[in-house]
DNA sequence: AAATAGTAAGTGAATAATCACTATATATGA
DNA sequence: TCATATATAGTGATTATTCACTTACTATTT
């Protein structure tokens, strides 16, 4: 049940990835073309760096690919790096999305979110370390506000205000909050003082996101 | 009340920054030397972009000092980004130890703990982004958990814990949701999220780090 | 089936620009 | 005059990107 760094092939044959959310467009290429060892090399690196700490003939080195093969698949460096950031980011936010739309207890779509929040972490650490790392060198990311995961917390918590199951306050704020509870402890991961997968801590997660909002004991 | 981007003048003729846990050596020099306009420029590029991501040239030229100056300084770039990084990190530890120290309540030390960390974020917003954004880069501190804010707020839940004040449990893992509580906010601040100082909510921060320790309602 | 044409994937060398860093000179104040 | 602060003007190495070219596959036409 402990899912490891897990290869990208729970993949349908239309290059989809199944989640408990259903399925999503995967946009890393397949492992074994050029063009999806070089997405996967770049995000090891990149996920353990930096953008522009590593070169492209350090990427094509660890992707074993010519250097020139960068630019037949992508127009340049930072537009490698862009569409990786943009799957991750997508994957997470339509992941709460289509959560929140589910007809469910605001506590049981916070206990769905938690756990796939950490089985996404897991599943694919280098992704989800390069999405908490470097987010913010994407500025252009948050002028789409309600196409974030913290956007669509967001929304989630305000219509939990709305329909009474909470009280109303800053619903940025509070879903800040509540984010913080899940990804300081993946941040913890990142700097070493948590090891193994997240998934076996999903549960006190759940119940501190929970407490917060006011939906505990 | 509110603090905005102050300049590192709540200083003494020792060079020294007060803060409401007492006075605390500040490693970035006075802003009208060389030295001082180096890190300011450092610390401002280095934070909206990053370490890798800014050149020599550049803080020279922001620094309005010639490049070969910074190397009469600090033997190298990653030696002054390690330097800056080491100021907030140890200021914020620091922070955190002397208030554990103190005679007060948990519930106390934590109000404390909170509003500093907001003043400290507000009084120089640039040294706080970069620790956040950046700390990642230099593994080497977390080689050292215990003189980390981390390690100093698990010390203190773990004592406290000991002490029977709130239930044992992983002190690593509650530290890291109770952090995060605070942390994820400026994270949403440094997206744009959330705009203004963080001070005025110190008081909603509180609250859900009490909520969250099971020290209230 | 054979020939042709078109395209996508891949190479490795060349480019000009930029990089971190250094060697040396000049100025200034004690 | 000594030490410190600063500037000038470089160094070779590395950078992201482009380039002409090859290989291999896939249609289309004969």
């Amino acid at each position: 049940m402990v899912a490891r760094e897990m290869p990208l092939s729970t993949r349908t044959k239309d290059n989809f990835i199944v989640d408990s959310m259903g399925p999503l467009p995967a946009i890393i290429a397949e492992a074994d073309t050029g063009k999806g060892r070089i997405e996967r090399a770049a995000l090891h690196l990149f996920s353990e760096s930096t953008i522009e700490g590593v070169s492209t003939k350090r990427i094509a080195q660890a992707a074993d690919v010519s250097e020139g093969l960068l630019y037949r698949h992508y127009k340049s460096k930072d537009d490698l790096a862009r569409a990786l950031m943009l799957a991750i980011h997508n994957r997470l936010t339509e992941m709460i999305l289509s959560i929140s739309a589910m007809d469910l207890s605001l506590d049981d779509k916070v206990r769905r979110i938690v756990v796939d929040y950490c089985h996404i972490a897991d599943s694919d650490w280098d992704l989800f370390r390069y999405h908490i790392l470097h987010l913010h060198r994407f500025p252009g990311l948050s002028e789409h506000p309600e196409k974030s995961p913290h956007g669509a917390a967001m929304a989630l918590l305000k219509s939990a205000m709305d329909d009474g199951e909470i009280p109303s306050e800053d619903p940025i704020l509070l879903a800040s909050m509540a984010l913080g509870v899940v990804l300081q402890p993946a941040q913890t991961k990142v700097l070493g003082a948590i090891e193994g997968p997240l998934l076996p801590h999903a549960g006190r997660l759940t119940e501190g996101v929970l407490t917060l909002l006011g939906l505990e004991g």
